[in-house]
DNA sequence: ATCGGAACGGAATCACCGTTCCGATTCACC
DNA sequence: GGTGAATCGGAACGGTGATTCCGTTCCGAT
């Protein structure tokens, strides 16, 4: 299932002269080595590391990305933009009238636990403000989930207090790191995600609302300062 | 409601001399400076700062503890300890007929959440084999929450497939560190835990079951080596 | 009052990691 | 083939934190 755009580098195709065609893919390397790495060892993996699987010199890293936090930062925009994209790839599947059991929310929750890309998305602890490029894709991901849960309510799948930030919410909780190789973990964690779909639609149907949850603006803030 | 049981160290009173007080004491006031250290700023923390809290100098930590591993291990045990604790009497209180919505293994998940001690009950990587303190505190654990399946098997409330090892996982998901006030904390993550058991009921009542877990020894196994 | 040893606190040591710096390399262009 | 600029790779630097070491303090016994 791999779109054409799962490259961790999204720029337009190079039309540029040779040497710069190398630092550029090593730019790309780099970032596909920093989120293995991150995602295999946590964020307390040296930069050493990242550079070895790279296969560049800790020298290139930095010219890239001026401090540790900035390859992480850089990370977590990429996990941000593709969870964007797929929520928006979801929602638009599911704007056509046949429709899967688990709902627009579960399909998309699905996908992003069994999603080959790593598990960054997830904020360490207190950054500053909140670069724009980071606000860009959460807006954009803020969009996606939107459509989603607007989809499955007007289906009766979601019980009433039911928000974007609870998707974000239910996206930290799915995945914890379990000591198992990845497809048993992923079907451990979609035994799970199962369940909580099972209790969304048990408490729409029986027209329990959850209560008063933070609302995106909240969820996102609490994260950045 | 903090039990009589609630200290840290949990030896027979000390019938000892003077010097060796002072010891122990100090011992106990490093573990809980390590719990509250490590909770509040993750295994991050530094030896020293431990120390600090807890009043003493590395070297006294170091006497007791002699290493960092040590040291989180014996948390680890603590919290093990505290949960199996927490499984018995919950499994007690609901011997009675009296019986709460929630069930008994709801019951517990939710003292759980709440319980004020720190979070540590999560391994951290690849351990040595298992420690014999652990494994112990680990079958009282195992024990502890067969009795509460069993109830709530009893009752209905739970669908076929449902493990003890679920229930430790359950731990896992429904306890991911969140940049909230800890009774805000805790609300999200309650409302969560309702998902789940309502998800669990459903299950139970459509008699759908949740399909192969791992078993108790295959998650505890998991985590050591 | 003095002595021996257990326990203490914290300075010194040592390894690791982020970050900086610089000489070597490579490429585009002459 | 030669030259300069853009890149490289990786050694060196500085800081942090775990761990070790040792002089000091305190208690109980003589």
């Amino acid at each position: 299932m791999p779109s054409p755009a799962d490259r961790i580098d999204e720029r337009a195709d190079p039309p540029l002269p040779g040497r710069q065609r190398e630092a550029r893919a090593n730019d790309t390397a780099v970032l596909a080595a920093a989120r293995e790495v991150f995602a295999a060892q946590g964020h307390g993996a040296s930069m050493a590391d990242v550079a070895r699987h790279a296969g560049v010199g800790v020298g290139s890293v930095y010219r890239r990305y001026p401090t540790k936090e900035a390859l992480v930062e850089a990370l977590r925009v990429h996990g941000v933009r593709e969870a964007a994209r797929l929520a928006a790839e979801v929602a638009d599947e599911f704007a056509a009238p046949e429709q899967a059991a688990d709902g627009a929310v579960g399909a998309f929750l699905t996908r992003q636990i069994t999603g080959a890309t790593g598990p960054i998305l997830r904020p360490t602890g207190a950054t500053g403000p909140l670069p724009k490029d980071l606000a860009d894709a959460t807006a954009e991901l803020h969009a996606g989930l939107e459509r989603l849960i607007a989809h499955d309510r007007a289906a009766g799948l979601l019980p009433s207090g039911f928000t974007t930030a609870d998707v974000m919410q239910l996206l930290l909780h799915l995945r914890p790191t379990l000591p198992f190789p990845r497809a048993e973990a992923d079907a451990l964690h979609l035994r799970y995600l199962r369940l909580v779909l099972a209790g969304l639609r048990a408490r729409a149907r029986e027209d329990v609302g959850l209560g008063d949850g933070p609302s995106w603006d909240e969820w996102v803030g609490a994260w950045h300062d």
